[in-house]
DNA sequence: CTCCTCTACGAAAGCGCTTACGTAAGCGTT
DNA sequence: AACGCTTACGTAAGCGCTTTCGTAGAGGAG
């Protein structure tokens, strides 16, 4: 901490205005029981004296914090940093300070990162990101959780269930359904599923979304193979190259996020493979860069940005005496990376 | 903040070992003047008992933080959350904890955070983010850096000079020098430079590298028209709208961001123009997608998550007499949308 | 054996705020 | 006029730590 050779304390504040500190801290912070004109004296002196309050002061005197903190898997990655961009618009205006951690989808890495925010006594947990369809490596994660929940910590969730907190989720499966849906529409039958590794929840629904269509199609699970590679670019390009010679055939591809989609376009891109030409591929999330890409992403849009800001909005209400959840509706975006399938053109 | 039910404090780890708080707490926290047994029983209380140190009480008493505040002009823009990324990632290893805030490109906004940061007493400060070529613009910024870091506090700006305190660098100007040359040794005259606004000193330099080879090659600076727009994907769009209209026969684009070449690319398409068959495209700062765009991206790398780990370094150093600089390398990163200009092939 | 120096520890004073509690004044009742 | 109620404010007790200062005991020097 800087020892600003003389920041205002409240006492200087109040000395200044003539009134007790207590006083000045009540009008200062809004609290009821002081005057009008009091009040706007002891702010007029504040100005003037350029006081901030001490913030740690503050919070281990009413025991209570102004920040709030995030836990992401990777903020580099688009998807949590436009969730990131809309928690710290909407907590600015709410006057709160975020912290942000990454976990690089290490789920203990996440603990310790939950356990180092509760320890820090933050106002509230905003956790982003899949959980883990492996309920023991979840389990840690959702002790520390309820655990906090239940001695009165406010905790939110984004794209994660089974944590029994207010969660924000968006409509990952019936999303997968409507791509899926979208393709099977354009005359696919020789589709590949280009997916993260399956332990995540959210890939597991997503995947569930895409096996409804299916069905509904008549066609058999097991006549839609799903490569499975990292959740990244990398991972998309990796599961391109394995279709290429595995499924030659191949005339679609739905990757299960965008990041892959991207990764998948390179890859057929690198290979000589014209997109939608010979084969189509969709992905999923629509990062701000899907509509700039060539040709432009087919995908599901989920409004990144509005999810983090409504899991704010969650842990900051009074806690519901029941976990809160608020579904958040997926929509399919068409765009110039899908087209008919080859033969029937 | 949570009343965790019974949250034990230091107190009750000094009971549980039997010796004073005071030195519980020497012991806790490493200060000399504790024999080495009795610390490792104080230790071993404090892990049955699961303690861990009340943040703000202990910032309040010691007046120092482990919490750095990060500035930045938008997380959800991919040149700042791969800083952020960086930034996280040393941080953690640090045991230092990232509050995060960001500005919307408003100076004014950048002020007020960077108060509010002071404010909560974080042990340090790090801006990312262009300044302003305007001194009258960057002086209550300035003002607001200097009296942080005169009071004793630590700063690290990135990508950002006159604040007169330590810096990481980009060397902007020879970045952008390089890929002028590069599109000038392919033979383009008919050169457009698509900026964001000329206020900021990032676009300021890269710009003044680009026309150090104009004047190379033994062009004339009004030979080469310069687009400004919003600094965005958005605005490269729009500069390629008006370059269409005012410039139709030019053969080259230089775009002074990755983010701006993106929309460049992607107005070109919708218009119908190749690239690089008609027109080439360059980018700066290599963000993630450049490499897997169609075609992929000619740009500048800058190593973003390395320089925001770079000033976290600075910042946690002891400072020095005098600002530090580091320069970072600008490498250009030849790809698929420059290519010979179209009546020289 | 005394004096002095270290070392290892404890007592207690804050850090800058919030808030429970006390009190004096103002006002309406009866 | 006495009583209670409300409002507006002051007093002071912490919040959970760090750190200064003081002291007891061990050990060495004389």
């Amino acid at each position: 901490m800087v020892r600003t050779n003389r920041s205002p304390r409240l006492i200087d504040v109040a000395h200044a205005s003539g009134v007790s500190i207590a006083t000045a801290s009540r009008a200062l912070s809004g609290t009821p029981g002081v005057s009008d004109s009091v009040a706007e004296k002891v702010r007029q002196a504040a100005r003037e004296l350029g006081y901030v309050a001490n913030l740690h002061a503050r919070s281990l005197a009413s025991g209570s914090t102004a920040t709030i903190g995030l836990v992401v898997h990777e903020i580099g990655d688009p998807y949590f940093s436009e969730i990131a961009s809309g928690v710290l618009s909407l907590a600015a205006e709410h006057g709160r300070t975020v912290q942000i951690c990454h976990t690089g989808r290490d789920p203990e890495a996440e603990v310790e990162q939950v356990r180092s925010l509760v320890a820090n006594r933050v106002g509230a947990i905003l956790i982003a990101g899949s959980g883990f369809v492996d309920a023991s490596v979840e389990a840690p994660m959702r002790l520390e959780v309820q655990r906090y929940a239940e001695a009165g910590g406010r905790v939110a969730v984004v794209g994660r269930h089974h944590l029994g907190v207010d969660s924000v989720l968006p409509d990952n499966r019936p999303g997968g359904r409507a791509v899926a849906e979208h393709i099977l529409g354009l005359g696919h039958r020789r589709i590949v599923v280009v997916s993260g590794t399956l332990e995540l929840t959210t890939v597991a629904d997503r995947l569930e979304g895409v096996r409804d269509a299916l069905a509904a199609a008549g066609l058999d699970a097991g006549d839609v193979p799903v490569l499975e590679g990292p959740f990244t670019r990398e991972g998309g390009r990796e599961c391109i190259r394995r279709m290429l010679v595995d499924h030659p055939r191949t005339t679609a591809v739905i990757a299960l996020n965008d990041d892959m989609a991207i990764g998948c376009l390179s890859q057929l891109r690198s290979s000589g493979v014209s997109v939608p030409g010979e084969v189509s591929v969709s992905g999923f999330d629509d990062v701000a860069v899907a509509q700039d890409l060539s040709p432009g992403l087919t995908t599901v849009r989920l409004p990144m940005a509005e999810m983090g800001a409504r899991a704010l909005t969650l842990a900051l209400k009074e806690p519901g005496s029941r976990a809160r959840r608020q579904r958040v509706p997926a929509e399919l975006v068409v765009r110039d990376s899908t087209g008919p399938v080859a033969g029937s053109v």
